[in-house]
RNA sequence: GCUCCCUUCGUCUAUCGGUUAGGACGCCAGGUUUUCAACCUGGAAAGAGGGGUUCGAUUCCCCUAGGGAGUACCA
């Protein structure tokens, strides 16, 4: 048996925002293509004119190139191949699977109604199916498959297991409408075998359609892809995720601040598993993820979890890289970039900082000692620390700093020294400093701070709180 | 209505007939600590319900309940 070398894809519809399910079928799919040495390709399944839009497409790349999730070649264009489907339409005519449909929109509609009263299937039962050619009047038409009345189709699904149908509830789909342009149904399989997609992994609302889209692999004698349907992501309450429950698109997600690997890994844990293994790098979840892993019922998404693995994902990337993410988080935030200089500041600060966020908005926050600038006016709660004996302590301490060479044990040396004279504890003391240091009553240690900020600027600041005093 | 799928701590999950049902997030308590975060220790917390099959079911089968998806000249 050979083997041959595995092809996903990814097809989104560019009718909205690459939303979480979409990116989590993206990253599975993706997964399952690197970690077999496969390909990975991208299909915007844009042939619905009416609802697709440029501004989507662009939005899924950009989800794409956030998430890191890098395709093969090309990204194609569904309704580019709109000529081919149409020929397959007609193989399909000639070959005796398929047949003209004169029946209109109306008539179908009333079938349904009455079938609705009666109580009887809705499924559409095409007068043309056998008609005779001869008879075909001068008219619009579609093109439906001739569905098989007799027998099941069986879906051997990888998530799923073995799904049956009975071919009687399968419906004579329509393959082409009456204006010549092919349905989702045909495309998908057309370009499927086209590009040579040997799995498809995708949400499980494809599971029926499945089915049906069998057909039409068996009509035209094609290989019949490998399945994988994966149970869809719910909101927070169990709800269905909709527009308006929490689907919101990964740009929303970046510009919560959330880092794209922690993000990766949340989404390969959903639905998916590897033992107990709950951090992982993207090397292993490449080199770990299968589709025996992957679960059948639906998971809800919680941000507390996103959140903890985001801030795991942060206190251990590299500090280059670090800058690179915070400054597209800013970017989709649309905030003001950081400067130079507080990027070469940012940089020193990186290590008492990353292991503290969770995100990069409360990385900046907590940096804020180092991207603010003087005077660092202490806030309402930096306040309650100082008064008046601090002040005068904090006095003191400035020529000690002065003389103390600038290393961390040294500035402790210092700092517990001054304290111990006046009968403190060391954090009765680091409060005030840290207070006058950075204008908040929480931050890294204070010897941090002052090895970061380095002498010159400790002392400015210390100069600040004690001539604000004398005013 | 019909078709198909799902159901283990609050959440994500492990378990592939025999376990004190494990881990993670979150939560609670304690510890450590210059604040916060982190970290350490401990704790509460689950097999939807009912029938079978079996020496033995969370695990296999059936029913019920609940949830989800599909049922378009949308994708």
């Amino acid at each position: 048996m050979s083997e041959r070398p595995v092809v996903t894809r990814f097809a989104p519809s560019p009718t909205g925002s690459l939303h979480i399910g979409g990116a989590r079928t993206a990253l599975f799919n993706w997964l399952y293509a690197r970690g077999r040495g496969g390909k990975f390709l991208l299909r915007i399944e844009d042939t619905d004119r009416a609802r697709s839009t440029p501004e989507a497409t662009a939005a899924i790349l950009h989800g794409l190139e956030w998430l890191g999730l890098d395709y093969d070649g090309e990204a194609v264009s569904q309704f580019e191949c709109a000529d081919r489907h149409a020929e397959v339409a007609h193989a399909m005519l000639a070959s005796g699977h398929a047949y003209k449909c004169f029946s209109t929109q109306e008539e179908i509609a009333a079938f349904r109604e009455q079938a609705k009263a009666a109580g009887t299937s809705t499924l559409f039962q095409s007068p043309w199916r056998d008609a005779d050619p001869s008879t075909h009047p001068d008219a619009p038409f579609v093109i439906r498959v001739k569905a098989p009345r007799e027998g099941e189709t069986v879906i051997d699904d990888r998530v799923q297991g073995r799904v049956t149908f009975r071919n009687s509830t399968l419906d004579d789909m329509i393959c082409l409408r009456s204006d010549g342009t092919p349905t989702y149904m045909l495309a998908v399989v057309v370009d499927d075998h086209d590009m040579g997609v040997t799995h498809i992994i995708r949400g499980d609302d494809h599971l029926a359609n499945a089915a049906r889209q069998t057909m039409v692999y068996n009509a035209m004698g094609w290989d019949v892809p490998v399945w994988a349907h994966i149970p869809l992501i719910h909101g927070a309450d169990g709800k269905k995720l909709s527009k308006r429950h929490g689907a919101l698109g990964v740009g929303e997600y970046q510009a919560m601040g959330y880092s794209a690997a922690g993000m990766r890994n949340y989404l390969a844990r959903l639905g998916w598993s590897h033992g107990d293994d709950e951090f992982f790098t993207d090397e292993q979840a490449i080199s770990w993820f299968n589709l025996e892993g992957i679960g059948k019922s639906p998971a809800r998404f919680d941000f507390k979890k996103l959140e903890n693995l985001s801030g795991q994902h942060i206190a251990k990337t590299e500090n280059a890289a670090l800058l690179h993410e915070i400054a597209s988080y800013l970017d989709a935030k649309e905030e003001q970039p950081l400067t130079a200089d507080q990027m070469t500041a940012l940089s020193r600060a990186l290590y008492c900082v990353k292991e503290r966020a969770k995100t990069f908005g409360e990385l900046i926050d907590k940096a804020h000692f180092v991207l603010g600038s003087r005077p660092f006016i202490p806030d309402e709660k930096a306040q309650k620390s100082l008064d008046n004996v601090s002040h005068s302590i904090l006095f003191e301490l400035t020529p000690q700093l002065q003389n103390a060479t600038w290393s961390r044990d040294d500035l402790e040396a210092a700092v517990t020294h001054t304290a111990e004279q006046h009968d403190l504890t060391l954090g009765k003391l680091a409060a005030p400093l840290r207070a006058v240091l950075t204008g908040r009553a929480v931050s890294p240690s204070v010897f941090d701070i002052m090895l970061v900020i380095g002498r010159e600027e400790t002392l400015a600041r210390l100069q600040d709180a004690i001539s604000a005093k004398a005013h």
